[in-house]
DNA sequence: TTGTCTGTGCCATTATATGCAACAATTACT
DNA sequence: AGTAATTGTTGCATATAATGGCACAGACAA
């Protein structure tokens, strides 16, 4: 059974979506604030929050009226994890990762020219809190496991996923698409991925593709530190740390 | 501003999402296999299913073209959380409840009449695999957090709650309406909910609510255990350790 | 008060989602 | 193999239902 049948056929709920996605750059917001920054009339904007609030996706403050994310998309998101067996065989073995390298450790997964980050392991040292980060997303192109899942394909498919153009982040981005094949191919050669100041200023990461038996990438793993934590010397052996869990997880996809 | 207008305004925005909301209890699922449980047509579901993969809140699988839930909700998810501020200030203080207790500690938001598992955090003697338990939703009148919640509100917002007849679990689950106000009393007396295999059988809880400045609970502190490791001293332990940082998060909120 | 925000309610018009049938591509069965 | 019963997908006319426009009520500031 082909399917190939990517197309937006009930303009309405396309239409709900994306006023329900405003509330991930701002929350709360007013109906007011939507329909202008959306350009529809507010009575539309009303009916599609209220019906939000009613199913639980939003919830509205008594005193401002104002609306911010309800419940409902946390039991959606469970249910999405809870299908992704990734996490639960690499978790376990982020924390020894997390442990040997003494950064934190980050795990995601492509979808589309993005790769979205499901899980990060702190080691004990850093007493931070709750993973934020978690659901999080970023270009391939800037990233380390990006960039080591990029290397593992040809160019062909590298060609087909990378048509919009590569967006600056920081003075380090790569935004030519000849010296990132360049990059892509020492990436290749030395077996890890490096993000060397390309996403945000001041962090460096080293990450590697995780591949199920076939060959296919289904995710990645990466430490990320500040760039004073990150000598030459260190990339290296977090490198060399990575690539040896990198083989125990992707004997058990 | 006053706001009541909890109704549903857009059927179709409405119809969409309990289409989605089938994902919560299995995936992946088929049009077909939708439109029957659903009582709708076929065009009709695969329209629906159409524009949320185009929305990325699906996903498709190439060759048996069944449907699975997309990345696009777990972005959302990380919006609401980092809303969620109760996840940020608990979360550390979790750590070392899980180490103190030596068992699983949860952090849960009463929403309507039921709790929602925000953050779970095992000690480090468990090597357990992520919180797959976050965004699940449970009853008050079974769990320990709901039961302490209840006691500290009035019988009249009690009343107003508690509408829906009291659902049993297992045999052990409180379903008669004066019984669960004898066990409310017992725990407003205690200090701490208990939840005696009344949820899942052979899982024991106990558990504190966590209120604001004003009173008005936020969330709540609940330690997981099967009932062989929760003795009646361990129940008083664990009931210290959680009033102790009760008032410590409760002094942050 | 007055002016200007906010979210909410109403209603006619028309844009749009739906119901239905037929299609194509697998899989299961005989 | 060959046939039957699946599956997801497509097209189209009709009628449903979302929209656009305006008016309203409460909150807040000047």
């Amino acid at each position: 059974m082909k399917s190939e049948g990517t197309e937006i056929k009930i303009k309405s709920l396309q239409k709900a979506l994306q006023v329900l996605e405003c509330f991930v750059e701002k929350q709360p917001l007013g109906v007011t604030e939507i329909s202008e920054k959306m350009g529809l009339y507010k009575s539309n904007v009303h009916n599609i929050l209220s019906t939000f609030k009613a199913m639980d996706y939003l919830e509205q403050d008594p005193d401002s009226g104002k609306f911010r994310l309800g419940t409902a998309v946390f039991t959606l998101s469970r249910a999405l994890r809870e299908n992704l067996d990734i996490s639960r065989i690499a978790v376990p073995f982020m924390r020894r990762i997390a442990e040997e390298a003494g950064e934190v450790v980050y795990l995601s997964i492509p979808r589309g020219e993005e790769v979205v980050y499901l899980e990060a392991v702190y080691p004990e040292a850093q007493k931070l809190s709750g993973s934020i980060v978690t659901g999080e997303r970023a270009r391939m192109h800037c990233t380390s496991v990006g960039k080591a899942i990029l290397a593992g394909m040809s160019r062909a498919e590298r060609d087909e996923l990378l048509k919009e153009p590569l967006e600056a982040f920081t003075e380090n981005t790569i935004t030519d698409r000849g010296e990132l094949e360049k990059e892509l191919k020492l990436t290749a050669e030395r077996q890890y991925g490096l993000d060397d100041m390309e996403l945000m200023f001041g962090i460096k990461c080293v990450g590697v593709a995780l591949c199920n038996h076939e060959g296919k990438p289904e995710g990645g793993l990466s430490i990320s530190a500040p760039s004073l934590r990150m000598s030459e010397e260190k990339i290296r052996v977090f490198a060399e740390i990575l690539n040896r869990y990198k083989l125990e997880i992707q004997k058990r996809l």
